[in-house]
DNA sequence: GCGTAGTTTTACCAAATGGTCAGGATGACG
DNA sequence: CGTCATCCTGACCATTTGGTAAAACTACGC
């Protein structure tokens, strides 16, 4: 299991009735990092019990003696991934440097979709297939936060500490330059070749103009 | 049936054994896109042939008498697809001028995002899923055009009318954020509200100042 | 209006899949 | 070491799903 996984899946595996003994807590783990494995590959409906099972190394009834069903998986993954994947917005501060909190804010989400392409795919997956299982959160915790940091930057620009442009399709934008090399990764390491890390830092160099030059005031 | 998928969807059909009659010709079309609906919105595995027959208004059996299986289908889709999706990058004139070219090219793409959602979702949910079905196209043709036309634009920026970045991440970041608002819609609509003409018309602006900025040399 | 090619339906099948259950194995703990 | 709660398994089940076979029906040229 990847060790920089862990914190969050324990999140996760609180969500559902917290483990007790350590067995419980090992397998939890496990089988929430399995079904990451395979959710994020093929999809809610793509995913077979029978895949993740295998990958968790326990058998199907096994699996669902932790989980009531392979809906409840899918749920516990994406609502304990949701805040670690809002993080880095909250992080932004209103009393920063406005270029510097941006800039900061986008090497944040582009080093998420390095470490955790797994999850960015599983929410793209979800999201693409129009969020029938976490819309709620959407419009809720997404959507609050989001207009809260988009007042956060409007401000700055009304103070002339940045270019004006409209705050939230910057948002936007920062979600789909960097998500994109975790969600579009076959179709990135297609053209430009299979060294993710070469890659990685010449997404970094690209967007580090882009934004320098968007935000400029 | 959309006015304007039938275009494309014809070449799809072509894809397939030609169409001699009238009939096979009219449920060809409706299959195609029938499925188009279903599988933009389910994933491949996540979509059901009777799912498609019902939208396709045929019965199963009927359905498999036009295609030999539910690949086969989505193939078509694919395969046909993947033409139209390219022309506005195959429209790149290396004759023209630089900036009026990549911003076209962007505008192409925003405005293919806006009037073919459906068809940008079945090639997001292909590709988040590592292409499984459509990996050559993406090594063949796609990468030979990207190479080329990152070729012209390099040549732009060596001749010093485009300001200096990877032309690789520069024709990534148009996808990106073009794609965006076609793929992660319900995202945009949660957050922006469900006016997409208003949605639209603020990213054109938004992309139009980001991009100007950035290409300016 | 008849024969043939083309089209559609009804009935069906095998495999895959999500999920259940009764009982056996394995801890933990006094 | 005994026992109680936890953990695990094999066998099973109902439903869904992709796909087939063959007969019935329809369009269409002659």
């Amino acid at each position: 299991m990847d060790k920089q996984t862990l914190d969050w899946i324990e999140d996760a595996a609180m969500t559902q009735a917290k483990p007790r003994t350590r067995i419980q807590k090992k397998n939890t783990l496990a089988i929430l990092d399995a079904a990451l494995d395979v959710f994020s590959q093929h999809g809610f409906r793509g995913a077979t019990l029978d895949q993740i099972a295998r990958a968790a190394d326990l058998s199907k009834p096994n699996l669902l003696y932790y989980f009531p069903s392979k809906e409840a998986i899918h749920v516990a993954l994406l609502s304990g991934l949701m805040d670690t994947w809002l993080d880095p917005l909250r992080a932004l501060d209103p009393d920063g440097v406005p270029v510097d909190e941006i800039m900061a804010y986008m090497h944040r989400k582009l080093q998420m979709s390095r470490e955790f392409p797994r999850e960015s795919r599983l929410f793209a997956n979800e999201i693409v297939q129009g969020a029938p299982r976490i819309l709620p959160a959407l419009e809720g915790e997404l959507k609050t936060l989001v207009d809260e940091k988009a007042a956060v930057i409007q401000g700055w620009m009304d103070a002339g500490k940045l270019a004006p442009v409209d705050p939230h399709h910057l948002i936007f934008s920062i979600w789909a330059l960097t998500q994109h090399y975790a969600d579009f990764d076959i179709q990135v390491r297609t053209i430009l070749g299979p060294e993710t890390e070469r890659n990685f830092h010449g997404a970094r160099t690209y967007l580090d103009v882009l934004f320098t030059k968007l935000l400029a005031p």
